[in-house]
DNA sequence: AGTAAGAAATGACAATGGTCATTTTTATTT
DNA sequence: AAATAAAAATGACCATTGTCATTTCTTACT
C-alpha cells in the first residue's frame, strides 16, 4: 500500500492504475545485512523500501566506499545498469531488516506502454533520482567535508544511531579518523 | 530541424506532435563568452544545442567550479531549480558562438499533458541527464584523477582544443597545477 | 554484571595536492 | 613578423588529509 500511496502523491492514479501496479508488484523481506544486489549482477527490479535502510556501494581496491543510502518511502536501484540491463559496478546491502517492494523492469515497461500516468511517474521519478544525484555530485564539488556531513544529518536525522561511522565517511569521500576529526568538538 | 531528429530517435513522433513542438520550439544565438543563465535567476527555458559549447559552473568562493560542459546535440539547463522554477546556484555561458533551440518550461509542460509521446521523450531524458550526473558522481568518488582526466578525453575527444586547462581542471575536481603535473610525461 | 568484540577517537608521521611565484609556451593583435 | 597578452608548465613550500598504531569507549552476549 506505501507504495501505491507513494505513487499517487507524485501523480493520482485511478483505480484501474491503481490495481495494475498493486498486481504487478512484490513483496521482498530481508535480513539485516543482506547483499540484494552484487557488483556484476545484471539488476532486473526496482526497489521501494517500505521499511529498513539500505546501502550502495562500490568496491574501490578492497575497500568499499559507499554511494547512498536509502530509507523507508525511498526508491533504489543501481544507478549504472538498470534500464539498459547491463551489469553493475555496485553492491546493495541492507543494513537493517527491510520489507521492500518490487517492480520488473518487464513490469514498469508494461505499465508505461499501457498508462500515461505511470509514464509521468516515471518521469517524475526520474526527476527525483537526478536531483538526488545533482545533489550528492555539488556537495562533493563545492561543499567542505564538514558542511556535507551536516547536509547528511539533516537528510536523514537518524542514521548516526543506524550506520557505523565508516559508511559514513567513505560516502563523505573522506576516512573514518578525519571524519572523527571533524566531529570533535576542538574544530 | 536537430532538436526534433533528436527527439525522434528517443521516440518516433507523430507528425501532429512533430509540428506541435516545431511551433513551441525558439531559437537562440549567443556569441562567445556570453553568461545566459546568472546565479539567482530563475531559469525558465531548456536549452538544446545545435552548435557550439557550453559550461556550466558554480562560483565557491571567489573561484569558478565548473559543474559539466555541453555541446552539440545536448540539452542543459539548471539542473537545481528548473522543474522547481527556483532561483538556481549556477551560472551557464558560452565557450563558443552557440545557436541554441529552446523550450520553456510552459511549453513543456503544455506537451507532457498533451501527448504520451512526448511524456516519454521528458522520461528518457531526465533519464540521459540522471545518468550524465550518476557518471561524474562516480568518477569524482571513485576514481583517481587521472582516470577522470581519461575518462574526459574520451567523452569529449575535442576538449582540450576548445577549453582552457583551469576550467577542466576544476571539474575534476583539482587546480590547474595538478592538472599540468598530471598531463605531463613524468608519470 | 562481567567479559569480549566491535566501533570510535586520538596521536605520530608521511604523502598528496594546494598555493604562490616564476618561467616558458602558445595565441592574438597590430 | 613583432609585440603583447593569455595560457600552461614548473618549482618551492605548506596545509590538509591519509595511514598505521594505540587507546578509549560502546555494545552485545553469556
Amino acid at each position: 500500500m506505501s507504495l501505491i500511496r507513494t505513487i499517487n502523491e507524485l501523480v493520482p492514479l485511478s483505480d484501474e492504475v491503481r490495481k495494475d501496479v498493486e498486481r504487478l508488484k512484490e513483496r521482498e523481506a530481508y535480513p539485516k545485512n543482506t547483499t540484494i544486489v552484487h557488483s556484476g549482477d545484471v539488476c532486473r527490479k526496482l526497489y521501494f523500501i517500505e521499511s529498513g535502510l539500505v546501502r550502495t556501494y562500490y568496491l574501490r581496491d578492497g575497500r568499499d566506499v559507499t554511494h547512498s543510502f536509502r530509507g523507508e518511502r525511498e526508491f533504489t536501484t543501481v544507478i549504472d545498469g538498470f534500464y539498459q540491463q547491463k551489469p553493475t559496478k555496485y553492491f546493495i546491502e541492507t543494513i537493517e531488516p527491510c520489507v521492500i517492494s518490487v517492480l520488473s523492469l518487464e513490469s514498469l515497461n508494461y505499465l508505461f506502454d499501457k498508462h500515461k500516468e505511470i509514464e509521468r511517474v516515471g518521469r517524475l521519478i526520474n526527476f527525483n533520482v537526478m536531483s538526488e544525484v545533482a545533489d550528492h555530485l555539488y556537495s562533493l564539488q563545492f561543499q567542505t567535508a564538514k558542511d556535507r556531513y551536516n547536509s547528511l544529518l539533516s537528510r536523514y536525522p537518524t542514521i548516526l544511531k543506524r550506520v557505523p561511522l565508516g559508511m559514513i565517511a567513505s560516502y563523505l569521500g573522506i576516512t573514518q579518523e578525519t571524519l572523527s576529526r571533524i566531529r570533535s568538538p576542538h574544530s
